[in-house]
DNA sequence: GATGAATGAGCGTTCATTCAT
DNA sequence: CATGAATGAACGCTCATTCAT
């Protein structure tokens, strides 16, 4: 636990460490500002419909961000820390089958209340190096998490580690399509996968096989 | 199943039945141009574009849809009547089972081609009578399709009709976070989906209910 | 009065002649809805209404008149003939007071139906040959009413004819500023300014002299 | 008079008290750009047109005046407190016929020279308040400026003050039609009018009564 | 001859981004 | 540093006019 400590990923807001303290405020309420524009309305809102939301001017956030894709990217960062905090703590559980679940349906309610924002993210991915970073280390967890269940046989063997964000998304995806209405319907398609994921008398090999990360990043970079 | 032929929905491509034969043609161009650049581009693509695309000047595009949102509609509708007729087919097939994953496979095959459009297709549903009347049609082929392979015993009993779209959009938003990389993805996730549909000993049963179509529609107009 | 038979002017409705029985009714049905239309709207309502108000297809208009500046020509032209008829009928009368103050309550009552038409007309003037005749026309039968009515003493002397057809629009213009409402409002302006014409012991004359018809043309032309 | 000081109306040009220097000067560039555009080809020159003149990119015009309808509103605000301010000049004289007659020369003076702005402002009222506030002051002098001439005894009795905006409109366009050619024309119609607001022997009450101030509203609204 | 269809130029307006205070 | 102001390119849409049936 205290060796995670050890490799702790460097700050995740980006180039602050110049930063007055005031301009450090400033960036965490625009990013913050985003993070809440971007569920409710989506990613198409105005940058200055964000400002006035911040409390700043417009050209405030250009001075932190260069382009609004930037800032974007950082409000994915944010949300993907947040995750990485969930499944480390879903990892250090007793029960695997339990930590697995419980990640799930933290990620999956979290995205679920992002309209719309989440389920663009993949395609503002293209290889952010921070956003990669981030995605290794929540891999890493991925599969501590998955193969210790699968270890415990209440998690099918093919199943592997890149699959686990897929079905987040996934999950994710058919609560959204009706937009999780009535409030908490994703539980019932994460239960319906959850069950899914269980080993089967009757179970073929699952084909084909789950893309690798470099295919992910390609299958982002073609967006 | 010829009684099928006789309650038939209308042609579903609008009052055209008075247009001139190039008036047709063109429509037809504009339609498919539409999707294709929805598919290629997602719904923000400028209609200029699309119209570049069909070989026809833009004014002419607001002779035939008086809106972008009309024409939006009108690619929905023609995607809602395909995925109908293969509904229709996979009812007609002899293993109840088979047919499910026939029309699951082609749907989201088509979806997860049809990058962005789909994925929004929810949110534009508001209420246009064609496209409700659509659905309702594919929700009767949903209902016989899902009930037969109950009654075979090859599909869990707390499946409501109203899940199979749920799970159609699911499965094409696991493929389409990676972009179907490599190509053919999506049948992992189909397989995997397919699977966990099975009843199970371990079965619990699912909960939240399944939405009804009116939760579906206020979860669309939340949007 | 057959004299004036004689020197009738020429049909006024264009180069009609060869028109076959149905065009010329459908140009007839045009010039109508044209008139209602601008009527109603103003001059800016599009093609496409006045065509669908005259039960035609837009490009029969345009076959018939092939602008649309020549349509409202024809439109004023239609309504000068009219007013010509009026001035005529005025002229016969025995009380020459009473013509002018006849002619222009039927113009003025005219103009203010004609909502934004009319006030319009003078900028549509160019040099139109056919609506020179009518002027010119018009002029006349102005000359004739004006200078019984000063012979008798009835109407101030420095008035000149052109002063007429200005006095006209002026009075129209003051009912239209504010719509003419409460309806028949136009009487009251029209009644002071009748009242203003009679010779009074303070006048001075008036300057600058009234407009030539020349220089009444080359301030249409201006515009 | 100097109480007349006391409640003047707030400025005129809007909630441009916090406007930067630079800001102030392109906003009032805009408007004078929007005058003379306005009055050379009328209200239909395109906001493109008015930047060009203005010197400034499109944007910027609606960075001031989120609509074109808001720019042409503050077009009239600026005539109107013009006219205002001549109105209360004509007030503080010694003769008060002379006062109506400097007052109406310079109006209509200002209308003629400005083509087809003024008389469409008619129709841009519509229940602005800063307008209404103006116009009601306007309405305020007109009623001092004519009672003292009406109770001198050198304007009939049973003119009405809400008559005399009408007048002004109506000389206006008296002159208007011809394009104030030969220039100076509109003194002709300003003479005969002003003449004819004389009393005489043999006058006969105006009819109808003259339109109250909601009336002239309502004629607006209905444009 | 009559028409529906087609169209390019233009409209008012928005927005991510740059400039100047 | 923070900001309001400025901006050009693009958007969805309209319209007088031309084309093709």
């Amino acid at each position: 636990m205290h060796s995670r400590q050890g490799h702790r990923l460097k700050p995740v807001t980006g180039e602050q460490e110049e930063l007055r303290a005031d301009a450090r405020r400033n960036r965490a309420r625009i990013v913050a500002a985003a993070r809440e524009a971007f569920a409710e309305d989506g990613l198409e809102v105005g940058v200055a419909a964000i400002a006035e939301r911040a409390g700043v001017g417009n050209a405030t956030i250009f001075r932190r961000f260069s382009t609004k894709q930037e800032l974007i990217t950082a409000v994915i960062e944010q949300r993907m820390s947040e995750l990485l905090a969930t499944a480390r703590a879903a990892t250090t559980g007793d029960d695997p089958a339990d930590g697995l679940a419980v990640f799930l349906d933290h990620a999956v309610r979290t995205h679920v209340e992002d309209q719309g924002l989440v389920e663009c993210a993949a395609a503002q991915f293209h290889g952010e190096p921070r956003l990669v970073e981030l995605r290794d280390a929540l891999l890493a967890e991925m599969t501590t998490l998955l193969r210790r269940a699968q270890a415990e046989g209440s998690v099918r063997a093919d199943l592997e580690p890149e699959d686990i964000p897929v079905l987040m998304f996934s999950i994710a995806a058919a609560a959204q399509v009706v937009g999780d209405r009535p409030s908490g319907l994703y539980r019932r398609y994460l239960a319906l996968a959850l069950s899914g994921l269980r080993p089967h008398p009757d179970d073929v090999p699952l084909a084909p096989p789950a893309p690798s990360v470099e295919e992910i990043d390609r299958g982002f970079a073609a967006r």
